[in-house]
DNA sequence: CACTTGACCTGTCCGC
DNA sequence: TGCGGACAGGTCAAGT
């Protein structure tokens, strides 16, 4: 479930941590999430300096004074944890501590990485999320930053520019459009229903069938909903943490997402959930109506 | 070409 | 209690 929100906020935490560590070790049990040779690992990964720490879209890069930089995506059990071996101890003495997780590596770590007096790790359950070391000015090459759509917080990105980005996918369903990454970067299954609840506009509506004052509308909201989440920490439902391995609290402002038979805040009817683009989607069937 | 569906994985939950 | 199957949802490949 890392998403836009969850992703810039596993960045600000890590922004906060790493610069300057340097790589000692590196640790993977399972290739897929980290494909790369051990002879580029030995090169440009053991050894190098962390400099700095971006986000792209929902990828997370690491960049490192080799002129190389850790990609990372973290797909929907990823995990990224900094834990210092103070930290580490404390909970081999029994100490409680506000992390969600326990002693690591547990079973879901994949990959380790060794810093001064503290460990990187990526825990992944579902081993769909990787990380791949490659050179930074090659990202920009990859097919999903050449493809990507612009980020929805940008200053530069209006609501004009959104609308024209929609109508790209005008004959499909509003809650595809908003998912699809080449259409707006960093928008996910939580935050498209919580932004189409707000601007009271049915998930499966056509895009060519929505007035432009409702999609400005969905601009403003998307972007109040992305604003408030990254306040938040982010959406925690079940794996997701940030940085230092705590919970984020957007799910306990949400408004429609995983709130299935419960009253919709607005007109007290009940929350019911669908599938639409193949995602389960939580729609308010009073406030947000398909027309035609 | 535009769009939809299935595969990649593991853990959890539900019904029998 | 155990077991099969549905479900979770980001992205890419394959299918319509």
């Amino acid at each position: 479930m890392p998403e836009l929100p969850e992703v810039e906020t596993v960045r600000i935490g890590l922004a906060n941590l790493l610069p300057n560590q340097k790589i000692k070790a590196v640790w993977s049990d399972w290739s897929k999430s980290f494909p790369n040779s051990q002879a580029d690992i030995e090169a440009f990964l053991i050894g190098a300096k962390i400099t700095g720490v971006r986000r792209r879209a929902k990828v997370l890069l690491i960049d490192l004074d080799t002129a190389y930089s850790l990609v990372i995506h973290l797909k929907m059990t990823g995990q990224i944890v900094f834990r210092s071996d103070d930290d580490q101890l404390r909970f081999g003495a029994g100490h409680p501590n506000e992390s969600l997780i326990g002693r690591l590596p547990d079973k879901s770590t994949r990959v380790v990485l060794t810093l001064d007096g503290a460990k990187l790790f990526f825990n992944d359950q579902r081993k769909f999320g990787w990380m791949r070391l490659m050179p930074t000015v090659e990202i920009e090459n990859l097919d999903f930053f050449k493809k990507v759509g612009p980020e929805p917080l940008a200053a530069e990105f209006t609501a004009t520019h959104f609308i024209e980005r929609l109508h790209r996918r005008k004959n499909t369903t509003i809650k595809a459009a908003l998912l699809d990454q080449t259409v707006i970067a960093g928008i996910g299954n939580i935050y498209a229903d919580e932004s189409l609840w707000g601007a009271k506009i049915h998930p499966a509506q056509r895009v060519s069938e929505i007035p432009a004052a409702k999609l400005k509308t969905l601009f403003s909201e998307m972007q109040y909903v992305l604003k408030l989440a990254i306040e938040k920490g982010g959406s925690t439902d079940k794996n997701y943490v940030n940085a230092e391995g705590k919970r984020g609290s957007y799910m306990s402002f949400a408004r429609v997402f995983r709130r299935e038979n419960l009253p919709c805040p607005r007109c007290g009817t009940t929350i019911i959930k669908s599938r639409v683009a193949g995602r389960g989607t939580h729609t308010c069937p009073a406030c947000q109506i398909l027309t035609k």
